[in-house]
DNA sequence: GTCTATAATTTGATAGAC
DNA sequence: GTCTATCAAATTATAGAC
């Protein structure tokens, strides 16, 4: 792997626990077996580092995801593989989301920083809005107006990962899942 | 105001910005206008400060909330203070909340300090389940076990505001609250 | 690309005078 | 309770050799 990368795997895997203040280039630099001089040739300032990080963050996360105009499936799976790839962040990745918690200090972040946390919660609302166009065919008039269910299920899933974390039980992201997406049930593995 | 409560307040202004790596001694001894060593006489470490400031943001919020059993107000009323109280830390104090920010950040509190974000939330669980308890005398068999919709409500609150402060758009807390809770509407004023 | 060396600042924390 | 003074460590960042 490129150092470049496993600068930012690094990076993530800190910015993810501890959040934008809560990494140095000196983390980085002892995970990755160099000094932090060499981060910086990588990654000038930490605003540059923090953006590139949640740009590479945001892309993986809808890459994973795959395209939502995929005819193979039809919307329910879509919305549940959204579902899934925040279980994943918890229970595979023992980690934040990273957009969560740089929305969390969103205030006290680089412009440029601020930048990629805003564009990665837009992505979700047009990927999950392209994921639901296709089911409201024909469909009964929308209680609630497109988008706005975009943003509530995004926002709870957030607040999932947060309490399961904080409560330290990953079925609580569950149980909140399944009362958030009607018939979502945990995969199994 | 005593001295200790001016460190909290300041102190909580400046943690909910930018989490509990996000600011120092040094920041709110020049808010309070004394120096970081008479802040360490209050507190004698940032973990003693952090955990007292938890402690106190969520006191104050139960405190604002009022007694999940009063009579003088039905259920569904509740619930709406509950959320309420969730958009006066956006609209009002223009911050994020306290206690879904260092849950963000839980894996890297001192002890002492997760202890009480993990105590704000399960305070917040039993208030809801207090005040649903009422509304479900001889009511319709529950289709999401008792706990769950408390957890949802709050994880959805939670990621509201992260949407809402990350979108720079209030209005995104509002129609979150609106889909979350059926007939809520943002408060005149 | 990575290193050593270092600068300039910040941070959490303590000792002791007033 | 607050101050001055100070510490040791950590932080972001740069200059220049290899």
């Amino acid at each position: 792997m490129a150092k470049a990368e496993e600068i930012l795997a690094s990076a993530e895997r800190l910015a993810r626990d501890a959040g934008y203040n809560g990494f140095s280039f000196r983390d980085i630099a002892a995970e990755v077996g160099i000094k932090s001089a060499s981060v910086h040739y990588h990654f000038p300032t930490k605003g540059d580092l923090g953006a590139a990080l949640a740009r590479r963050y945001a892309d993986r996360f809808f890459e994973n995801l795959g395209e939502a105009s995929d005819l193979a499936y039809p919307s329910h799976t879509l919305i549940e593989r959204f579902v899934a790839a925040f279980r994943d962040a918890l229970v595979v990745d023992d980690r934040m989301c990273l957009g969560g918690l740089f929305g969390a200090e969103i205030a006290a972040l680089p412009d440029e920083v601020a930048a990629e946390a805003r564009l990665f919660f837009t992505r979700c609302v047009d990927w999950l809005d392209a994921a639901r166009a296709r089911a409201s065919r024909g469909a009964i008039g929308e209680e609630t107006p497109r988008g706005d269910r975009a943003l509530a299920l995004i926002a709870t899933l957030e607040g999932a990962l947060i309490l399961a974390r904080t409560l330290r039980d990953p079925e609580v992201f569950d149980r909140i899942a399944a009362s958030a997406v009607p018939g979502w049930r945990p995969p199994f593995h």
